[in-house]
DNA sequence: GGAGAATATTCCTGTAAAGGAATATTTACA
DNA sequence: TGTAAATATTCCTTTACAGGAATATTCTCC
């Protein structure tokens, strides 16, 4: 009803919220990685970095590609495209002005209403 | 070391990562509001929103001015740009291409080392 | 100064989720 | 086929945090 947005996916960014996830995520950034090498990386155990993955999986946020022992993670786009083009609906408060015309209008407002 | 994104601030996201609050945060994108108004807009109890309110004034995502009685709360562009600057560091991601590249010297490592 | 708004704060409780440790699964290879 | 590497899964425990209910605070106005 507001705009294109259908409201960011509040999975995307649970799943982004946690100190580690997204350390993976930045260390995705760089290229698609293994397991063990995002474990080793980030200092964390195998298993945690596992279930790590498998949030941000569930999430469509990582990508898994199967190689023989090892498996492959990668970003997907889709998930930054999205939050992208949500943070792109704040463009008039990241740019400032607005806040004092609403502020503005909404004083106005109060007055007539007392 | 890996750019210029000292790292998104995690407790931006964390704030923002809670339905209600994410919530509120849409809410304002309209326009600076009162505890009330966003509290009955959502259907949320006045002290509940108080709360989601000062999680997001801690994390300087949002700011308050006194109004006689009235608080009236609005966004801080600050955090949105962060964020917007970050999600940035993706396009690489965000405009695909690069995966086959970097999936291909990958493969081409992997050989070399067995 | 007392009453009643608007808002903040406190205390309590339940729950989701992260880490640790152990174990299961899959694959290569000798 | 047996062993070892890489990864996933399960179970347990602990902790952070959201909501509910009650109460405190601050302001206006008579």
């Amino acid at each position: 009803m507001s705009g294109m947005n259908p409201g960011m996916d509040m999975a995307t960014l649970s799943a982004l919220a946690e100190p580690n996830r997204i350390k993976i995520v930045e260390l995705l950034r760089d290229g698609p990685l293994t397991v063990g090498e995002i474990a080793e990386q980030l200092g964390l155990r195998q298993p945690q970095a596992s279930k790590h993955l498998k949030v941000l999986s569930d999430n469509g946020i990582v990508d898994m590609k199967a190689e023989a022992n090892r498996r492959i993670y990668k970003l997907r786009p889709e998930p930054f495209q999205a939050l992208d083009s949500w943070v792109k609906s704040f463009q008039r408060v990241m740019e400032e002005r607005f806040d004092n015309l609403e502020d503005y209008l909404r004083e106005l407002q109060n007055k007539e209403n007392t």
